[in-house]
DNA sequence: CGCGGCGTGAACCGATCGGTCCAGTATTGG
DNA sequence: CCAATACTGGACCGATCGGTTCACGCCGCG
């Protein structure tokens, strides 16, 4: 069999980068091909279903991601808040201080790409559900509190993405990754600062 | 002179929602002719500019309407919770409970648009300063941390639209809009639920 | 060593992209 | 009522869009 130039998991890490810069329409095949060195037809073979499936194909990889790696610390056992952090860093890294943007937001304005849509809804509801079951598992907090706060926690986190990429400034997003603690672990709101 | 079959305000409100819903490369011209009954000469005849000063334009509407409208009553004379209750009143009917996404988000990712960038980054920093101006002003608390709070309620309000598009439940973005008086007029962040 | 097959490059496809041109229409001011 | 003006329709442009085809080269396996 010939040797590929790029390994899958090469091509997936570009790909990975330009959704998230350009978004689906603005990633054209021209932009891919320059970004991976790989022409069409390579491409093409690689992904069947074209750009749609590449995007699919992306957006799965994150997930499991975030399912294996970056929100792994939430389902060890340990201190709740050491975890907690750890995830928080992790999310950070993952998001380059603020620099890079999210894919649930970039990937999601094309409308007729209903696979990409469903992967996009079940990773944000993976992601939501990660953080509630932590809070009422970890931290006690009751069911439906739990819920909100971890969907105001991941709100926090997609608006400071949004607000940091468009201000230029980082630190909205950092303050929405420190105050995961405050969100996820305290039963009633108040902030000792 | 000639009658136009649109008013200016007419086509630029058909542009805000084409731009709102599938981003800047998401609206091809031909989406544009559809959704304002004009072909391609007539819109080119009142924006020289082509597609992008079509978006300049949005923006520029966009933010004179928050300027003039949305976030008006902020800077009124009367109850500082009453004005605030107002603004987020239109900000929930201008989102559409929700429904509707942002510009500042859905615009941005054209990184070739300089000018579109930089309405966008302006209107930002308006608005976020509309709110910081507001929390020190009329709710007394220090300069740097109204600009915190400011900017956090709009990250707050970016994310809830982010979730509530791609989650397809609203009650994220409602909770942010009715968090806004936690977020601008308490000094400590206690809530009392 | 040669065979089978995966992976790749280049050429090519129709459709659509954003943008341009100009002749015509309609309307208003003089 | 005529001319200046404001606007619109349709045809057209080159470039690029996403997608497809096919033959060749390269590799590992027998």
């Amino acid at each position: 069999m010939g040797l590929q130039k790029f390994s899958e998991n090469e091509v997936l890490s570009t790909l990975t980068g330009l959704f998230r810069d350009h978004g689906y329409d603005g990633t054209s095949l021209s932009l891919i091909m320059k970004a991976t060195g790989l022409v069409k037809a390579s491409l093409y073979h690689r992904f069947r279903g074209g750009k749609e499936e590449m995007a699919a194909a992306v957006m799965d990889r994150v997930a499991g991601e975030f399912a294996t790696d970056l929100l792994a610390p939430l389902n060890e056992p340990g201190d709740p808040a050491e975890r907690l952090w750890k995830t928080g860093e992790r999310l950070r890294k993952f998001y380059g201080s603020g620099k890079k943007a999210c894919l649930l937001d970039t990937l999601t304005l094309n409308r007729e790409s209903p696979a990409v849509q469903a992967r996009a809804k079940a990773a944000l509801e993976f992601w939501i559900d990660s953080f509630a079951r932590f809070a009422e598992d970890s931290c006690g907090l009751p069911r439906v509190l739990a819920m909100e706060r971890a969907q105001d926690a991941v709100s926090a986190l997609e608006g400071g993405l949004v607000i940091s990429r468009v201000s230029g400034n980082r630190a909205p997003f950092l303050r929405a990754i420190e105050s995961l603690p405050e969100r996820l672990m305290l039963v009633s709101g108040e902030v000792s600062k």
